[in-house]
DNA sequence: ACTGCCGGATGACAGATGTCATACGGCGAA
DNA sequence: TTCGCCGTATGACATCTGTCATCCGGCAGT
C-alpha cells in the first residue's frame, strides 16, 4: 500500500480545527502531520512537515488561507492546496483559484467531501462547488479598483470621511469621490449597502 | 460501567458538526445520539432521542441555540445545555445563562474543553470561561429597548432611514430618533458604528 | 395623584454624505 | 501620439443623518 497522505489543516479556531483532524484521523490513508492557528503559519509549517495536501481556511489571522496558499503555490508548487471556507462567496473562489488552489470547499457540505477532496487533489484532479463557479463566472470580476477597495475597507467600521482620509492620507474629498464611485459600480444607495454587497461578492 | 451519555449535536455547517461527532466519537463514554442543522428541530430531537445533553451552536438557521435552549429548558429542565459559539460575546453568554444553559463554550477554546464540559454539566456543574463571564458582569446589561434594537437590526444592511420607516410602519422621524438615543446609550457616532459595537458586544 | 419611562410623533437646525463637473499628472494600449 | 483609465484634488449643490426641544397617550411605581 501506499504511504499515508501528509495534511496540514490551518484553523484559527481551535475547536473546529481539533475536530477536522479527529475527522480526517478516521481515515485510514491520511494523518495530520501539522495544525497551525494562523495564515502566516502556514508555509514555514508546510516546508518542516514534507505536507501533501494544505487545508486551508480563508478567515484567519497573521494572514488569509487565500494568501497563504498564494504564498506556497510560489515556492512549493507542488503541494495541493484545499480552501475551506465558512463562506460561499464567489469572489473568494475566484481569489482561491488564482492564487493557486486545486479545490474549494465550504463547510456546509457534508463532511465525507473532505477526505474526498484530499484524495481527489493527490491524483490531480479539481473540486470545485459547480453552483458556485457558474455564481462566480456569472457575475464577472471585481469591478472595484484597489484604492476603492482600501476605501471601503476602512469604511466598514463606520468612520467618517474625516477618519478615512486621515488614515489613508487623502482629502476629503476624493474620499468621497471613491465612495461615491462604488456606490455607483455596485448599483447601491450609500457606503453601507456598498460594504455589504462588496462583502457578500468577497470583493472586499 | 455507567451507560454513555447522550449528546444531542444542532449546528447548521454541516462539515463542522460532522467533524464534532467525530471528536466526541473518540470518547468511550459518549454517544452522539442525534444531529440538526436548525435551532427550530432540536426540541422535538431531544424529545426523540432521550438526549441528556444537548450542544447547541447560536447562529443557525430556524431559531438561535439560545432559543432553543429556552425551549429545551421550560419543557424538559433535566436536560442539561452547552452553548457553542464563534462570538464570545459578553451579551451572547448573558442571554444564554437566562436561557437556562449550564455551560458556555467559545469554539476558538482547545477541543478537549468539549467532552470535558460535557461530563461536567452532566455532573451539576456549570462551565463558564471566567475571562468572558467578568467581561459580561463588567459590561453591564443591554441598554437599548426592545424598539432600538429593531431599528437598529433593520438599519443594519445599510436600508435608508425612509426604508425603516416604512419597513417598521414608523415615521421617518421617530426612526432617526430611535437611532439618535441608540448611538448615545452606545456612546458612538453613527449609525454604522452603533451596529457595530451592538454586535459586538451581543446586544443586537 | 404624581413621576418617570416607553412608544410614537413633529419641526428646526447643523453637519455629514453623495453627486457632479472639472482639473492635473502618470501610465499603458492602440 | 493620442485615448482612456487611475489616483488625486477642488468647489458647489442637494439630500441624508443626527440632535434637540417639545408634545401626546399609556402604563408601572411610589
Amino acid at each position: 500500500m501506499s504511504p499515508t497522505i501528509k495534511v496540514l489543516l490551518a484553523e484559527d479556531q481551535s475547536m473546529v480545527r481539533e475536530a477536522l483532524a479527529a475527522l480526517l484521523g478516521l481515515e485510514d490513508d491520511i494523518e495530520v502531520v501539522a495544525q497551525v492557528a494562523r495564515g502566516d503559519e502556514v508555509l514555514t509549517a508546510v516546508r518542516e512537515h514534507g505536507v501533501d495536501v494544505a487545508l486551508l481556511d480563508i478567515e484567519m489571522p497573521g494572514c488569509t488561507g487565500i494568501e497563504a496558499a498564494a504564498q506556497v503555490h510560489k515556492v512549493l508548487p507542488a503541494v495541493k492546496l484545499v480552501v475551506l471556507t465558512t463562506f460561499g462567496r464567489p469572489g473568494y473562489l475566484r481569489s482561491a483559484m488564482e492564487a493557486g488552489a486545486d479545490a474549494f470547499l465550504v463547510k456546509d457540505a457534508p463532511a465525507a467531501q473532505l477526505a474526498a477532496a484530499v484524495r481527489k487533489v493527490l491524483a490531480g484532479e479539481r473540486v470545485i462547488d459547480p453552483t458556485l463557479a457558474a455564481a462566480a463566472l456569472a457575475e464577472g470580476a471585481n469591478p472595484l479598483t484597489e484604492r476603492e477597495r482600501e476605501v471601503l475597507r476602512a469604511a466598514a467600521d463606520g468612520s467618517t470621511n474625516a477618519e478615512l482620509a486621515a488614515a489613508l492620507h487623502l482629502s476629503q474629498g476624493t474620499v468621497r469621490n471613491y465612495l461615491s464611485t462604488a456606490i455607483q459600480k455596485l448599483a447601491v444607495r450609500n457606503r453601507a449597502e456598498a460594504v455589504r454587497t462588496a462583502r457578500e461578492k468577497g470583493w472586499l
